[in-house]
DNA sequence: TTCATGAGGTTCACATTGTGAACCGCTGTT
DNA sequence: AACAGCGGTTCACAATGTGAACCTCATGAA
């Protein structure tokens, strides 16, 4: 592994949960030693990554990301086409919601949104969504390019019980989403949150990223699941025209499926 | 120079001018050969701060910039980016110090600080800045967007008998903080109130915001006055850094020319 | 069809950098 | 006074970075 993407690595520590590491914590988080993780904060402040508190001598991510943030923005417009989105899809599932992005191979978080009608809620604060172990993961092996199966089973940890550690496992949730138009995850990246994800595509026409609803798990009924599932979709085909693209018809239609197939098994219960 | 500051430096190169940037042309405009410059891409690539246009092959920046834009917005809010600054400049001057952002039409105070080295000082307590009143006022006429200045000569009461209160007056301020890079207000919102103030820019490159100094008339001499402008330009320049952006060379320029007029003038006098 | 050009990307002998246990000086606690 | 934990530095040793030369694939002119 490069220096440059040891040196990079530290900055996702910083989040808005933890936005100021001092260097004996951030060489316990890194695991690495004072040494190394000293010269890599200097490479960073260099660059204006980081910043050094003046007082406390800790450290926190410097002005220079929201002038990159700026210009990744206004290259690739993304946030802005989604926080609307999300917020009303959180007012209406009153669960947190989020939106990821697919870059190479890896499952970005883009934004996430909070409601504010339960005490409890999830947080999302992950620096990258697991392929086999979200909703959104599930959502990009399905829906996105066909080489991520590959990147997704080459590395499978278990989170919980429940997250999928095999290869076939994998591809049953997979094959589950293509069916449904619906990722899916329950407790399989942390204990007590159910997910739902439905995909994005841009103006290329493939698979950009994912929407999502993350429920407390004691919440997630089948009742929920088809409320939110209603949402998402709507949520999916906002997004897609704001980043300039279309659900395609294929998706649309099993869509169409999996709600039909709901209607009936509740009229028919 | 570390490989990881060498890396990181690459990204210096995106721009929304230059949002995408193929192999070659990096290569040309780091000054480095095509095998660094890859290695140094792919390093970006892995940890997200670049991305690979599937179709052109360029490069462009990637979405982990937005996560840590959002999560240093959290850290370091413009007010905080701004307290240290105008609080030595309150030190430096002696006088009232604050800082104001623009909201749509309106000028806003952030933060303001006392200086306790005289008995007499201003408390700024206003809800927002007249534009056409006061210095931040003028600041942002003269170097945000175009279509304030419509707003402001809508409605210009007469705060004092020193207030400008026709289009033409205003016109000459603007004017005047154009040629020389300083809003200023002599008495124009408060009898005993002399305020200097210069603008602020953000990581959008815009107009952000303004710094002033607001000090009793009594006390505010052409001497003062320089000692003023002086340490305004380092807030300036300071507060811009801190929110993404910079002083554009345009302001810079302007500013050389106001303190150099100041010192001939001085030398010969 | 040939040939030249410039794109993205890779190889490998060689040289510079990275590495981390042990260390220092400081501060606050017991 | 002894200790623990902090930020930071040293230096012998080991890994990583470096870039000229190279490959392959388009494109376009002759």
């Amino acid at each position: 592994m490069s220096s440059a993407v040891k040196t990079i690595a530290l900055l996702s520590h910083f989040s808005p949960t933890r936005p100021e590491i001092g260097l004996s914590e951030l060489c316990r988080l890194a695991g690495r030693d004072k040494a190394s993780t000293h010269r890599y904060l200097q490479a960073l402040e260099e660059t204006g990554f980081v910043e050094q508190n003046p007082l406390t001598k800790s450290y926190r991510l410097g002005p220079v990301v929201l002038q990159l943030a700026q210009a990744r923005e206004l290259t690739v417009p993304r946030k802005a086409g989604a926080d609307a989105v999300i917020s009303r899809l959180a007012d209406a599932t009153g669960e947190t919601t989020h939106v990821s992005v697919l870059s190479g191979s890896t499952v970005y978080p883009l934004a996430s949104c909070e409601s504010y009608k339960h005490s409890t809620r999830v947080i999302i604060d992950v620096p990258t969504f697991p392929l086999h172990a979200t909703a959104s993961g599930i959502c990009a092996l399905a829906f996105g390019p066909a080489d991520l199966m590959t990147t997704a089973v080459a590395d499978m940890p278990a989170f919980t019980v429940d997250t999928p550690t095999t290869s076939d496992a994998l591809e049953r949730e997979v094959q589950m989403a293509r069916e449904t138009g619906f990722g899916r995850s329950e407790r399989g990246y942390e204990d007590d949150v159910c997910s739902l994800s439905t995909p994005i595509f841009d103006q290329t026409g493939h698979f950009a990223g994912a929407v999502s609803v993350a429920s407390v798990a004691t919440r997630f009924t089948a009742e929920q699941e088809r409320d939110i599932q209603r949402h998402l979709i709507g949520a999916s085909r906002e997004i897609s025209h704001n980043w300039g693209g279309k659900v395609p018809a294929s998706v649309e239609s099993v869509w169409s499926k999996s709600i039909a197939e709901q209607s009936s098994r509740e009229s028919t219960s």
